[in-house]
RNA sequence: GCCCCCAUCGUCUAGUGGCCUAGGAUUCUGCGUUCUCAGCGCAGCGACCGGGGUUCGAAUCCCCGUGGGGGUACCA
């Protein structure tokens, strides 16, 4: 049974780069018909935000994310391997950490920090990596005594083996080799009884029984202290995925600057959910078929790990746009009308359904993103310059036909402004242009029955008049 | 400092020694279609970081540079 995780710090809301690697682990697991778990990770209190984790669940759930274990929206645990947040597993972190000491996988370090900083700032002059010199894994039994004595607090180091290379087997990166000598002995337990991160990720995985680790590379380098973990657990090692990092248009990692990086902002938005997920997917990764709209239903279906590649990538609005578009037209009228709802601007545009529903359909392949629907709905209605034409022939032919149309249909309409064109002779842009711009100040917009249709007999009755008279 | 990773059009990518005078997508530009806009169709601009090897042959393999990134914490 595949087993993944997604494990963000509740530090607000998911930001793309996070958001992505939410998406390839579901994808991934929903293909393997696995199991996806959430995980808090909030050992920093520093970095909490309160509310995060409440707002993390909620972008999952808008990407159309969904996990077995974990954290639910009420805030209650899901699942059998729980609890679901770092800060209340200390138990298991020591429970653990003492089996290592037990077999002399550990050992106390009573270094200060002091101590800890003079070593590596010289081992940093004499041009050596900068590991801890492992001055406690050789202390004498009556050296530790004294350090006991003074009451120096002491943290649970790892007793890294030497002369060792350390594989890393990564489906993205290949196999990663490094030097046990060039790491040395890291801290598994702070003196305060709080796990380390390298430790903690580890004894979740373990105890979660996390068979895929996918996350961002960033993290590629620390995986050999974990791989080494898994080795004195005497456990096997999950598969590890790492994904490139996401960088903002100047190659920097993403930040503020870089305008939208929370996936909140793109819901406020209005991008379409499906989109979101299908560009993010496509960072890093190609369909075998080179096909790039794709339903997550498709995506499922296509993705694997070992297409993802291993360069960085640069996030690109435009393009997520484009896909946001194509995701639009895709929505049945139905799903248009509901999605675009809670977007428009109801003190500028109180329609009917029945119009906008007429509005929205005229106007589906502008969308971008739904809250562009009141731009839409505007070039229906006046704005712009004020009522006048610069074709008063053109606009008392269309009155004339207008107010005898039989009924104010798209069909009746559309014959009958055609009708007045042909009594002034004209047609195509001569008869449009000028009708367009008296009724909406504007020279662009949506088919120009839908417009009549919007409006209305009487506003577009009156929109004309004033036109015609503002002409003499 | 030391260790690790990366490098194809602006961007996302295809490409695993000959199919590559490097393909697609996006952006941008032009043309066509349409009452206009959007869309759609067509066309165009645009890339293998540099230098050495290996090979009959290299975007693809090796080495060295250069540039970027990550790690090196009692941060995650």
């Amino acid at each position: 049974m595949v087993r993944t995780r997604f494990a963000p710090s509740p530090t607000g809301s998911l930001h793309v780069g996070n958001a992505r690697q939410a998406v390839l682990n579901w994808l991934f697991t929903e293909k393997e018909g696995g199991q996806f778990i959430l995980r808090i990770e909030d050992t920093d209190a520093a970095r909490n935000v309160p509310g995060s984790e409440q707002q993390i669940v909620e972008d999952l759930s808008w990407l159309g994310l969904d996990w077995e274990e974990g954290p639910t929206a009420e805030g209650i645990d899901r699942g059998a391997y729980g609890p679901y947040r770092q800060t209340q597993r200390n138990e298991l972190y020591r429970e653990y950490a003492l089996r290592l000491l037990a077999s002399g996988k550990l050992y106390h370090c009573y270094c200060t920090q002091a101590e800890l900083d003079a070593s590596r700032d010289a081992a940093i002059a004499r041009g050596e990596p900068a590991r801890y010199p492992g001055t406690c894994r050789a202390a004498t039994p009556e050296q530790i005594g004294r350090w006991e004595a003074e009451g120096r607090p002491a943290a649970l180091r790892f007793r890294m083996p030497l002369g060792q290379t350390i594989t890393v087997h990564d489906i993205v990166y290949g196999d990663v080799n490094v030097q046990s000598d060039g790491i040395g002995d890291f801290i598994v337990l702070r003196s305060d009884g709080q796990p380390t991160y390298n430790f903690a990720v580890v004894v979740d995985d373990l105890q979660m029984e996390i068979t895929h680790v996918i996350r961002g590379v960033g993290h590629l380098s620390n995986t050999p202290r974990q791989v080494v973990l898994y080795q004195a657990f005497e456990a096997p090692e999950p598969t590890f995925a790492h994904v490139p990092m996401v960088l903002g248009e100047d190659r920097q990692k993403l930040s503020k600057r870089h305008g939208a990086q929370a996936l909140a902002d793109y819901r406020r938005q209005g991008y379409h959910p499906e989109a979101l997920v299908n560009y993010l997917s496509l960072l890093g990764w190609s369909s075998p078929t080179g096909e790039e709209v794709l339903t997550q239903a498709q995506l499922v279906e296509q993705i694997s790990l070992d297409r993802i590649r291993n360069a960085d990538v640069v996030f690109d609005p435009a393009k997520l746009a484009w896909l946001s578009g194509k995701h639009i037209e895709r929505l049945s009228l139905d799903e248009l009308l509901k999605a675009v709802k809670p977007f428009v601007d109801r003190d500028r545009f109180d329609l009917t359904d029945d119009l906008m529903h007429v509005a929205v359909a005229a106007t589906r392949t502008h969308l971008t993103k739904f809250s562009e629907i009141n731009d839409q709905l505007a070039a229906f209605f006046p704005g712009g310059t004020p009522a006048r034409t610069a074709a008063p022939d053109v606009v008392r032919a269309a009155i004339a036909a207008l107010e005898r149309i039989p009924e104010w249909s798209e069909s009746a309409l559309a014959e009958a402004i055609k009708a007045a064109g042909k009594a002034v002779n004209a047609k195509g842009r001569t008869l449009y242009e000028p009708l367009r711009m008296a009724l909406t100040g504007r020279e662009h917009g949506p088919p120009f029955t839908a417009v009549l249709l919007v409006q209305g007999r009487q506003r577009v009755l009156d929109g004309l008049r004033a036109a015609e008279q503002g002409a003499q």
